[in-house]
DNA sequence: AATGAATGAGCCTTCATTCAT
DNA sequence: GATGAATGAAGGCTCATTCAT
């Protein structure tokens, strides 16, 4: 593809203090993404859900990237921070392991829209907001993990290759979330929660201790 | 403007026949779409890398939506194809489970841009590609359940809700490869193939025939 | 293919402001339909013309029909304007069907171009347009027949269809201004302004009053 | 208006002899006509219409523009015919300028399709055609101002400029039949010929014989 | 901080015409 | 004579972004 990106040096928006404005936007964008995407969205979709002009929003956010970027870095944010105060709260493998399934369920129902925007692919962000979000899911995901060694440790849970544990325990639940969220399955996720909570604890659970030992 | 429609005569678009220029054309597009998504792809993108003339891509597919609908269409049914007739070759419940598995890995192994770009949900697809992507896949999946049904009647496997199977089943190892294929994760899923596999068996399996008998 | 338009979003077009790059937008277009036809006309030449950039252009206007429509809509809407303030200083019968006759000609002579545009019967107007046109036209054609109503109520006109008062009045007036805008006559509409009248008048006037009685 | 005129070289269609194909695609061009107009008829919608390949009709005729030309040269020729061998049928001032109105008022109606696109100001006919066309009218209005000569000199005619006889004798009807092709007025042209036939004669009649005389 | 007119590169698509078969 | 795939110039329009007020 010979195509010169044409991104234009480095144009950050003024980090004002949290106006109602912003917020205005940062909701008016949410909705206009989830309801046609990022590329569909124009920044006068924006401009007239968030009732404010064009040149306001250039002010705020310096472009249209500005907005999709501070909106998905806010949104993992929430949502991590959710987890960890989850996963905090637990005590013990299985319930940790639990927790972590009910918590997506949970999260994604409260925050359907914001939850949909997490999952497109689709936005080419730019080089720093990407470095950011590296950043964030590198300190995430060692939270994360260094919460669950012990359990493995201490064979509460097994050992895996450290890239199979995400998949085992939340892949179930993400693959039905993302079809919910496609409109293909009605159930809310809420009412399987349970059953792949229990999965999930199954996958990735110790084996029983004596077990070899008395075969 | 809300401009009415005023064309009176009829322009539909022309139909299918297999050139050798169709075929170049779905090629071309799949490397430009998997390189930087369908709406980044321009048309004058594929032209170049498929060498043929606007006028002959618009001859042959009507617009560059249908390039992207018949090519995803076709992944679409070359996947199941494969699926269906990994499956028909399996024999028992187990085997089954983990041949969807196993193919699912290989197939996405060794069609990684096809597979690629059958992941996106960016694009916005005409009402009529829509419909017949719908039926394609009720078909595909009435079969699946067709071919599990007595598995579970049996007893070989667990009775859950219908829509549970297919996340437990496919879930991680989608999870996985979805990282994999986004570059997130190094590691080829085909060496986590049967830790899947296996995982995926376990989480659908019957209950032990005489476990409760004996209890 | 018969795409269905899948945009959700309102995207409604611009409304009216009059700006002095508006009124010389209108200008340029009217030079250019005038030589070279709507259809033949780009939105390119119009720009040109009108020393402004594409997305101004569409700012103001929205389309280059909506071009079109304003041009064509404020040309009738001043000719009806002309043509009433004429007739309402018009004093009897006789006075008044000559002074359409007049105004008629005059006005063409005046606004030679615009006149020109107004005779096109080759734009496609929105649905919108043709309305807004519609109403304007029985509006200005009620007023004009009631001005009319009496002179034939009394007898000074003759009772004729509806629908031949027009052709009968100024028919031969625009036949001939037709042909002179189209470069086949030479002399100017004015030099047989009074020809034409007397024509229109003679076509339309009442029988001698007492004729019938002394027969 | 700086666009070059892109008009290629002479590209004259080869004059075959009237094959049934050449009828059919004249045939299928009035419809697009007159159903869109020429600008927005496209050399595709005529093949459909004609049913016959691209090829084959730019082996007929040439070009888009071809086939127009010929549409409207034969067009105004049967019609010049059609008024030339009425008048000659008719005897007398007063019989032929009545001819004149009654022919052109069955004419459009008996003709419909053709007579719209004979309204047509909208297309850019070649040089060549543009002088074709001036030599035909110029013929046909010779002979037609040699027809009345004799009845302006008995005096059974009046005396007027040149240019205002076709407007007064034609310029009501015309301006009927405008309308009434292009739906404004929906009562036949048929019902009012006899009374725009009255207003011609009226119009140009000779003044009473002994007239002045007596005065 | 806010406003919205202005900009123009670039996009998708159309369509008359050519030409090998 | 017929066919229809191929061509590519050109067109209308979109939209992120700038900037004077």
């Amino acid at each position: 593809m010979g195509r010169t990106v044409t991104r234009k040096l480095d144009r950050s928006a003024p980090r004002a203090g949290t106006t109602a404005r912003r917020a205005s936007v940062l909701q008016a964008a949410l909705v206009c993404f989830t309801e046609v995407g990022f590329e569909n969205t124009t920044v006068q979709d924006i401009q007239r859900e968030a009732r404010c002009s064009v040149g306001s929003l250039y002010h705020h956010f310096g472009s249209k990237e500005g907005i999709a970027e501070e909106l998905f870095i806010d949104g993992i944010e929430r949502f991590n921070r959710g987890m960890l105060r989850k996963l905090r709260a637990s005590s013990g493998a299985e319930d940790s392991v639990k927790a972590v399934v009910r918590f997506y369920c949970d999260w994604t129902v409260r925050n359907r829209p914001l939850a949909s925007y997490l999952h497109s692919r689709d936005i080419d962000f730019s080089e720093a907001a990407r470095a950011r979000l590296k950043e964030i899911y590198r300190e995430y995901i060692t939270e994360v993990f260094e919460w669950f060694t012990p359990f493995v440790a201490r064979g509460d849970m097994r050992v895996l290759p450290r890239e199979a544990y995400v998949p085992l325990i939340s892949g179930p639940i993400q693959e039905y979330v993302r079809r919910w969220l496609s409109g293909h399955y009605e159930r809310s996720p809420g009412s399987l929660k349970g059953l792949f909570a229990d999965a999930a604890w199954n996958a990735v659970k110790g084996l029983p201790r004596g077990a070899g030992a008395q075969g």
